[in-house]
DNA sequence: TTGAAAGCGATACCAA
DNA sequence: TTGGTATCGCTTTCAA
């Protein structure tokens, strides 16, 4: 029912083959035939057959990019400047010429399995590059499925790009490039800042277990503590609440640390998103910020400042590096040397980030 | 290269056909054979190719999800609850059968162009279902072309689903459903709610112009004015001001709103995140909320509460609208009476929005 | 319940 | 520069 190459080629009165190279591009026509078969095409409303194209071609244009939360501008931001450096240009083309892609979002919600579930999708559309971002489940066993699903991939030509992400342990060669984000360094300058200013009963509120960048961030939150000479592992223990990335779990963590801790000055926060909740729980316990206690964020995601003036925060380039990933994935850019290329992140402090209150 | 169909055919010492009804689960097997096809089938990993089984079905498993700006929770939310009510399901399965799609999410910036780029990409990959959602351009040689591109999809069997987006004019039978907001009772709702507490010089950021949002919103807002005796025309000229969905268009329209009219006491915004930026600037002019000026918004984003305990706003039920169109999408359920249902928008008034100051 | 075989619509190689 | 055609891997009648 639908129009077909073939029939293109009848209206222009040439071979199947010449429509196919003048919708590829990748040949030589001549101008004459070119404007003929491109006049049909559009007389005809010719689009072209994806899987068919797909299927002969061995390949296909649809690029999955893999989200955490796609509900989290910190995932939109980085998908949205990937999918900007690849297709939806505007102007539709009738063929695949241009190279378009199809990027699309795929939102894992965090699950281990529904990231395999979508490599497998990914896989059996025979995608031409897959972008993963953010964090990792910190499990053995998941880390290798996806690194074994992420070579098979990687071997029937898709481009495999991680950003924001922690490169492989197994498979390294399975991705084109790898793109992490300093975690660590960033969590040290934030705690970091906050004992050059005098705080000392600094909470914690860590992102969920077992997660890689839950890791990182507090090894460097304990870092710049041991490097004040003030990392007491008990302390420690008592002031860490963990929970996941989103506003409620910053909200409980507070009022728990609170109540282990009523005198704690500064509260340091997984992210931006987990430090609302965090200010919500200490703004209801009558505490004022930054004046009673100092509240410090990640991510640094847009409304941060808005949402609270006095957060202190640190800024993760987030539309840089999706949009260096995309670039990537395309084999737009070249992959940096060793395939590993670490995205630094910048502390924000804001005008009103204040000193411990003498109490 | 990779493991096909017929390998499997051969390990399992059954036919291709066999194993294509075991995968597709559509027909009768011997509970045996379907045994040994699926334990042929894990031993050689194999991965069906989607555009071969898509080419030869004539339909793919890949559903649409398109979205104006996916750093916007307000689309993060209803992608995310569309998404979750199609595959991505924990445990990959081998073949299609339980009917998991695969479905992504395509940003299309709000513009015209792209969103006619994707629909034709998706058009291309035969995909099984589109969801649009959200604002639309007000422009009659767009609305016709997006109108008539999903004409043509539904036409090769694609479910087309309309969810916070207005229905369509012309070929309202390609559409399976259509779940628009009610933007103009909630706008309504929330300006009425401000002339009750006696607010009369309100300002008004609306969304950018041409979208039917923006309209709607807008026409509510008048027909509060209008039923408080307080439409005047010329007044609503001075005191609007049109801008893009992010914070930095409210933060220029509050400006320009408070060199218009330096004694208004409420602000209405096009949505919560313009509210956000609307905030930073009444704040920057020395203005406390909601003491000197009460700041409505829309949409009651998770975290509108944290940033302006103060606001006033309107929820939509984007996770509910979300998943009840990722249902119509799949055909899960029935579409409504009409195949219009209009999704309720809710006055949140929170405890702290306050009466217009006597200055 | 299973097998054989005819397409599905494009691509790309080999000729011309 | 163009045409003919085998091929890609799966689905789906039609028979057995």
């Amino acid at each position: 029912m639908p129009v077909t190459l073939s029939d293109v080629a009848n209206r222009a009165r040439v071979s199947p083959a010449t429509v196919s190279r003048v919708l590829n591009g990748n040949y030589p026509v001549a101008a004459a035939t070119r404007e003929r078969v491109l006049r049909a095409v559009d007389e005809l409303d010719y689009v072209l057959n994806g899987p068919a194209s797909s299927l002969a071609a061995a390949t296909s244009d649809l690029v999955g990019i893999l989200v955490n939360d796609i509900a989290d501008p910190f995932f939109g931001i980085m998908a949205s400047a990937a999918q900007s450096e690849m297709g939806g240009r505007d102007g539709a083309l009738p063929g695949r010429a241009g190279g378009e892609k199809l990027a699309v979002v795929c939102n894992t919600g965090g699950s281990p399995a529904r990231e395999l579930t979508y490599l497998t999708l990914l896989q059996r559309q025979r995608a031409a590059a897959v972008l993963l971002t953010g964090d990792a489940v910190e499990d053995p066993a998941h880390g290798a499925a996806v690194a074994a699903k992420l070579a098979r991939l990687a071997e029937t030509g898709t481009r495999v790009v991680l950003c924001g992400r922690p490169p492989l342990d197994a498979h390294p060669d399975a991705v084109v490039a790898a793109l992490p984000f300093d975690n660590r360094g960033g969590a040290r300058a934030l705690t970091a800042h906050l004992l050059e200013l005098g705080h000392r009963r600094i909470g914690y509120v860590a992102g969920p277990a077992e997660r890689i960048t839950t890791r990182h961030r507090m090894e460097g939150h304990r870092a710049a503590l041991a490097a004040a000479g003030a990392d007491d592992a008990r302390a420690h223990r008592r002031l860490t609440v963990h929970g996941p990335y989103d506003r409620r779990s910053g909200y409980e963590a507070a009022r728990e640390l609170l109540r282990r801790d009523p005198d704690l000055t500064a509260v340091v926060a997984a992210n931006d998103t987990v430090a609302l909740g965090v200010c919500a729980a200490l703004r209801e316990a009558g505490l004022r910020i930054p004046e009673d206690v100092s509240v410090a964020g990640f991510d640094d995601l847009p409304f941060s400042a808005d949402a609270v003036p006095a957060l202190t925060t640190v800024r993760l380039p987030l539309h840089e590096a999706g949009a260096r990933a995309g670039r990537l994935a395309l084999g737009t850019e070249e992959p940096p040397e060793g395939r590993v290329a670490e995205v630094a992140a910048e502390l924000v402090v804001r005008a009103s980030t204040g000193a411990p209150r003498s109490g």
